[in-house]
DNA sequence: CTTATACGTTAAGGAATTGTTAATCCTATC
DNA sequence: GATAGGATTAACAATTCCTTAACGTATAAG
């Protein structure tokens, strides 16, 4: 058994305990939060390999902690599966577009879950890559911190989330489409050398060598 | 648009035809099977990246086609979907067991189909990056990268769409028409030297081994 | 051998995309 | 409402890449 460190979101205890048995059984590390601020806090130093979010919680929904977690460079590769009472496709929908990997309707029998679970990691294992090591560049999203060679760096507010974007998937391609929608939002518009200037100011503070233009289709980071 | 492979396996025409049709629409590829023993023979020489199967069906069922798929070496790494109309706990654990990666009950709608879709291939993709040792010339479209014995080359947007082409079915030929409409799209004319020069180009990087002329007909990739 | 047809090669021009700079427009904060 | 830092734009430069034209080569048919 691989024991693989699970994190538990829901509001109803009864329902938490219930799967913590069931998923304690089958050898998992399982630690639980009662809702999606707790769960950030405990994500941060417990490192899930998989997150089980309830969507409706009290405090921070299970949407708003799931883009939070996949906004976060700490959370690289961590599976996300969401739990919810309504079957209905907007909610399905929402909750993928929000990064989710899969989807759970509740009310769900241990075995059900257990089953997901372990197709999901199964996935997983693989993709889950090598801790980073001596990285140059480290993005600290918390303090809106760039730390470049041990110095930290402030970056304005689109510099930094068009480096957080790219820093996500390092080594993918982003399109301009992708960095727009992702940057400025779908409904904004803006002039075509936008993003050129933007990555101009990240080269002139980070180094050049770590972004990369792919002509005709967007721009990636590399470390 | 990624046009990743889609096998799609179900008795009923009818669903069939409206899956098809929706997941062509998101740009995938999509081939169709009637029933498992089909399947597996498309799938052999389609190589699908993802397979979804009806659990229901004559001839062979989904569960016997995917335990088929996952112990062909043909099909190392290829995502298989299970579709059922049954939402019963035993027959999940059965799909599950029997290797497949999710679980979608039927009737399942179009929109919540394709979102599935999405996040599997999402998760999928990033597993397909890991090189297979055996082949000279691996593609990462992700990166936009192709990786010929470890060395790693950014190919400018034309001669990548080009070689993504002819190497998403290695050894079938690609006559200059399919070639013209799949890279340049229909309504582009463009000489009738451009196709040879950009051939050039990828012999010239990647070894012209690789790129077989069938004179009066197409162009084909070979490893 | 000649001719026709399809493909190969090369280099140059132009088209398209991106880089750069500086000025201007915003927006939050005092 | 003044100010400062950030965001955006416009104009132009630079670069890369795509296409083409002209010519070369190969193969098969008459």
């Amino acid at each position: 058994m691989s024991g693989e460190k699970i994190l538990l979101v829901d509001d109803e205890q009864d329902i938490v305990e219930l799967l913590e048995y069931n998923l304690r059984k089958e050898g998992y590390q399982v630690r639980t939060a009662l809702n999606g601020q707790e769960a950030l806090k405990i994500a941060s130093s417990y490192k899930p390999d998989l997150v089980i979010l309830d969507v409706m919680m009290p405090v921070m929904d299970g949407m708003q902690t799931c883009e939070a977690l996949r906004k976060s460079p700490n959370h690289n590769g961590v599976i996300i599966a969401m739990l919810t009472a309504r079957a209905e496709d907007y909610s399905q929908i929402a909750g993928f577009d929000a990064g989710a990997d899969d989807y759970i309707t509740k009310p769900v029998k241990p075995k059900v879950l257990v089953s997901r679970v372990k197709a999901l990691l199964r996935r997983g294992t693989s993709v889950i890559g090598i801790p980073d090591e001596n990285l140059s560049i480290v993005i600290n999203r918390d303090k809106y911190l760039v730390i470049k060679e041990g110095n930290e760096f402030n970056l304005p507010k689109k510099e930094f989330e068009l480096l957080n974007l790219l820093y996500s998937q390092p080594g993918s391609v982003f399109t301009r489409q992708n960095i727009l929608s992702s940057v400025w939002g779908d409904e904004v518009v803006v002039g075509d050398r936008t993003i050129d200037v933007h990555i101009r100011k990240l080269r002139e503070k980070l180094g050049s060598e770590h972004f990369v233009t792919i002509k005709g289709v967007g721009y990636k980071f590399q470390h």
